[in-house]
RNA sequence: GCCAGAGUAGCUCAGUGGUAGAGCAGAGGACUCAUAAGCCUUUGGUCGCCGGUUCAAUCCCGGCCUCUGGCACCA
C-alpha cells in the first residue's frame, strides 16, 4: 500500500480560527479522504503552533499561564475542525514534549556541524512594540512613526543560521524539480526571489525579551524564533514513525516566501534530510463585500455558515468554488447560489424524488434493471465519461471541475427521470410499462448511488446519510464503488429525506433586523 | 519600481490557432414523482486596448491600461 503524508500549515493559536484556517484544513482534508479512497495508507497531520511573542504576552495581559492559555485557544482551533470533518490523523501542539525534543536535538546538530553561528545584531529597537525595526518602518522623513514610542538603535547577540551558503543548492533544486510547488507559477516567484542574495537567518531571542519558546539546546540564555520551532513540525510529528519527507505540504501563499520555499527546504539539506515532496500553495479567500453585508445584517462570519447550512454544505461550496493555487471571492450570496441550485434543487431534490417514487411505485423496495435503452445506455455512458475524468481532476486538485462535471450528471439523471417519466409508467398495467417503470427506477437510484461516491471526499456525511435512506451499505473498495451495477437490487428505502432545505424565503437572507 | 496572477455573456468562471462555452440570473413552454424543486426552448458577448506573426488569434509575440497579491529574516 502507498503512503502518503500530507500535512496543513499549523495555525498561529493567538487569536480566532476564520475561514482562511478552514479553508485549508477542508482542503487538505478531501486530499487526504480522496487518497484514502484510492487506496493510499494515507498520514494526515495538522496542529497549533503555541510559542511566541504574542502568545505570551495575551497570556500576561490576561494574567494565565501561557501554557493554559494555548491550552484553551488550541482546543478552539480543533474545535472547529473536528465540526468540519477534517480527518486529520495527528494534530500536533509545538508545546508538546516529542516536538521541543525534535527541534532541539536539530539545533544541536546543527550547531555542532558549525551550521549555526553567534552574531551581534546592532538595529533600532522599538521598545513600546519590543521589536526591531526597519528602514521601510520609517516616515518618508526619515522620523519613525508614532506608534513605535521611544525609538533606540541598539547592540544584541543572536544566533545566525547559514542560510546564504546553501542560496545556490536551492536554485538548483528548484530548477530541476519543476513541479516542486503546485501551482507552478508559485515556483517561479520563489525564483525570482533567489535572485537577490540571501541573509543568514537569524533563529534566536534572547531570554528577557522572549521566554515563551524553545530553549536553545547550546546557550539556554535563548530560546529559540519561529521557523526553527514551528516549521520543524511536519518532521517532529512523524520523526519517529519513519514518514518523512511528506508527499504534501499544504500552506496559503502568504507563508510560501519565503518561510516554506526558502528556509524549510534548506534547514532539512542542512540536516541531512530531504525536503517534501511538493508544496502546495493555496490562495485567499476574498471578503470585499464584508462591510457592505454587515451593515445588511448578513452574516459577518462565514464559519456561521456552518450552523446555517451544514458541515458539508460548507464544504462543498468551499471547494467547489475555489480554484486551488487561485483566490476567491466569499459572499454569502454566492454561497446561497450554490447551496440552492446545486445542492437543494439538483443534488437534494433527486434524492427526494427518487425516494418518493421508489416507495409510491415500488413499494420502497428498489427493483432490478430489467431493460437498456437508449436512456438508460445513454446515462450510463455518460457516468463512465464523468467517473474517468474526475479521477484524474482530483489528483490533480481541480476538485472545483470535478465537482461541476458531477453535478452535470446529477442534472443529466433528473433528466433521465423526464424522460422516462415513471409517475406516467405507474399508471398503466401494460408488462411493457412495468418494465420501464422498474427499470428507471433502478436507474436513477443507481446514477444517484454513484453521484454521492465521486463526491465522497467533500460531502462525507451527505454521502453517508445517502447510503443510508437508499438502504445500502458500501464496500471498502471505493474504485468498485464507482462501477455502473445492480448494487441496489432489492434495497429497502426510506421514505423521503429533504436533505438541504431551501432558507425561506428562497434566495434571500434571512432578515435579521 | 520589480515580479507574479487576473482582465471572456448581467453575475461567477471554463476554454481552444480555424465561425465563442457552462452554471446562476432573465424570457417562453410542456409536465407533476419531488425541497414553488425538476425538464425543454430561448435572449445575451466587437473574449481589456493597440500593434505584429499567420491563410486564420480570444488563444502565439511586443507594447499599453486596469485590478489583486508579493517584494524576506515582521531583526
Amino acid at each position: 500500500m502507498k503512503s502518503f503524508y500530507i500535512t496543513t500549515a499549523i495555525d498561529y493559536v493567538n487569536g480566532s480560527p476564520h475561514l482562511g484556517h478552514a479553508y485549508e484544513k477542508v482542503l487538505t482534508d478531501v486530499i487526504a479522504r480522496f487518497r484514502r479512497q484510492m487506496g493510499d495508507q494515507v498520514h494526515f497531520l495538522t496542529g497549533a503552533d503555541e510559542h511566541g511573542q504574542k502568545v505570551q504576552a495575551s497570556a500576561k495581559k490576561l494574567g494565565v499561564d501561557a501554557q493554559k492559555y494555548v491550552d484553551e485557544t488550541s482546543a478552539v482551533f480543533r474545535a472547529l475542525y473536528d465540526r468540519l470533518g477534517v480527518s486529520y490523523d495527528d494534530f500536533i501542539r509545538t508545546t508538546e514534549p516529542r516536538h521541543k525534543q525534535v527541534v532541539r536535538a536539530i539545533l544541536q546538530q546543527l550547531f555542532d556541524k558549525g551550521e549555526i553561528y553567534q552574531a551581534e545584531y546592532k538595529g533600532f529597537y522599538s521598545t513600546r512594540q519590543e521589536q526591531f525595526l526597519q528602514e521601510k518602518d520609517r516616515n518618508p522623513d526619515g522620523t519613525w512613526p508614532e506608534i513605535f514610542g521611544e525609538v533606540t538603535e541598539i547592540v544584541e547577540a543572536n544566533y545566525f543560521f547559514k542560510l546564504r551558503q546553501y542560496q545556490d543548492w536551492l536554485i538548483g533544486f528548484l530548477t530541476e524539480n519543476e513541479n516542486f510547488i503546485f501551482p507552478r507559477f508559485r515556483q517561479k516567484q520563489v525564483l525570482e526571489f533567489l535572485k537577490e542574495p540571501l541573509n543568514d537567518l537569524c533563529i534566536s531571542r534572547p531570554k528577557e525579551r522572549l521566554e515563551w519558546g524553545i530553549p536553545l539546546p547550546f546557550d539556554e540564555n535563548y530560546v529559540t524564533y519561529v521557523w526553527f520551532d514551528a516549521l520543524l513540525n511536519y518532521y517532529s510529528a512523524v520523526a519517529e514513525k519513519g514518514l518523512w519527507p511528506a508527499d504534501w505540504n499544504v500552506i496559503g501563499k502568504d507563508i510560501l516566501v519565503p518561510p516554506h520555499a526558502v528556509y524549510w527546504p534548506i534547514m532539512l539539506k542542512a540536516c541531512g534530510l530531504p525536503p517534501p515532496k511538493g508544496l502546495l500553495v493555496h490562495g485567499w479567500w476574498l471578503q470585499s463585500g464584508a462591510k457592505m453585508s454587515k451593515s445588511k445584517g448578513d452574516a459577518v462570519n462565514p464559519l456561521e455558515l456552518v450552523d446555517e447550512f451544514g458541515v458539508d454544505a460548507f464544504r462543498y461550496f468551499l471547494i467547489r468554488e475555489m480554484n486551488v493555487g487561485q483566490d476567491s471571492e466569499f459572499t454569502r450570496e454566492q454561497f446561497l447560489v450554490r447551496y440552492n441550485s446545486e445542492l437543494a434543487n439538483n443534488l437534494g431534490n433527486l434524492v427526494n424524488r427518487t425516494l418518493n417514487m421508489t416507495t409510491r411505485f415500488a413499494g420502497g423496495v428498489l427493483p432490478a434493471a430489467e431493460a437498456a435503452e437508449e436512456p438508460e445506455k445513454e446515462l450510463r455512458a455518460l457516468w463512465e465519461k464523468t467517473r474517468d475524468e474526475c479521477i484524474p481532476l482530483a489528483e490533480g486538485f481541480q476538485f472545483h471541475t470535478a465537482l461541476e462535471r458531477t453535478m452535470a450528471f446529477v442534472t443529466a439523471t433528473n433528466a433521465y427521470i423526464e424522460k422516462r417519466a415513471p409517475w406516467k409508467l405507474g399508471k398503466s398495467a401494460e408488462p411493457r410499462e412495468q418494465a420501464l417503470l422498474r427499470t428507471s427506477l433502478a436507474t436513477m437510484a443507481e446514477a444517484l448511488r454513484l453521484a454521492v461516491a465521486l463526491i465522497q471526499h467533500v460531502t462525507p456525511s451527505t454521502t453517508e446519510k445517502i447510503n443510508g435512506v437508499l438502504g445500502y451499505a458500501p464496500g471498502t473498495d471505493w474504485r468498485e464503488e464507482l462501477v455502473w451495477g445492480a448494487k441496489l437490487d432489492g434495497a429497502k428505502v426510506a421514505g423521503a429525506l429533504v436533505l438541504f432545505p431551501r432558507p425561506a424565503p428562497a434566495g434571500k437572507p434571512p432578515a435579521t433586523s
